[in-house]
DNA sequence: CGCTATAATGCATAATCATGCATTTAGTGC
DNA sequence: GCACTAAATGCATGATTATGCATTATAGCG
């Protein structure tokens, strides 16, 4: 059927270009266009090209894949830190910081995800998080480098 | 409130790593690390942190910006190309490239954005786009491209 | 062509999500 | 500690999206 891939072609267009709130606000878009539709074949159109929705301060908004990473802003330690962020120290090669509790584990996979190379490994408890360095000055650096990230700088 | 912000890491972090396909089932994950809220509140949480919505055959699914792009195949035009795509033909520096109704415009731009060297313009009608290019070669290095990219090479 | 199998769509409705308003909880400054 | 202000949350409900089932349109095929 040829009419559904010209649909779906046009609604890659509309979303990219415009601010589609919902699917109904997408009906009357693609009515404009004079392609009438129910609301519950966009609801499968949407699914079938992978359309992502997302919540923002005025409304949700539909957007493509690559419209929603560029929406996104930073990686996820940078998001975490100023939030979880308690206290930090250290000694030697070891740093131990701390955050609000439940924090400790996700700050610790976000740290593990941006593969530091100052870092041997982590290992988080509740509200704590042991960070191996490689060496001393490994530690000075990634902890102002932390510090930095949790907005105490 | 601090317990607000362990909440939204725990949550970052649950998105990150299961497949949470609703906001109840979000807080069911929550209620497992004695986390006990709302589904109104998830509703707002997921909006602060600008987790995305996407469909998939087996059901909806969040997911944190970055895996929204991953999740992403490849380009718009590829995307438009195999399903509107119905013949290209050209002379000298023009091509002239046939989609079914209503199928030329995206095309058009999805071409447009792909920022094609050869190309110095497009126009688009409802079915067909003239693409002008800067030369004869060009001409026939972008026609074999588009007709690879729809699948008919 | 007419017939059949398959895909696409609509309709009605269930499932899910968003939000206004009231209430509770934190955070601050005496 | 107490009063005060702002943030966070729950509750109830409205808005939006997803889906089972029946129907209609489309693509092949003899």
């Amino acid at each position: 059927m040829t009419k559904k891939r010209a649909r779906q072609a046009v609604i890659l267009d509309l979303v990219a270009h415009h601010v589609v709130g919902s699917q109904e606000e997408l009906r009357q878009l693609l009515l404009g266009r004079q392609m009438d539709v129910t609301q519950a074949t966009l609801s499968r159109d949407i699914r079938d090209l992978g359309i992502a929705r997302v919540g923002g301060e005025d409304g949700a908004r539909y957007m493509l894949p690559e419209q929603v990473s560029a929406h996104d802003d930073k990686p996820l330690l940078a998001n975490l830190l100023p939030q979880l962020f308690s206290r930090i120290d250290g000694v030697g090669e070891l740093i131990v910081l701390h955050t609000v509790a439940s924090g400790a584990q996700p700050i610790a996979e976000a740290i593990d995800q941006e593969d530091f190379e100052e870092v041997m490994g982590t290992i988080a408890g509740d509200d704590t998080i042991l960070i191996v360095t490689r060496s001393s000055s490994a530690r000075l650096a990634l902890t102002a480098r932390l510090l930095e990230l949790a907005g105490e700088s």
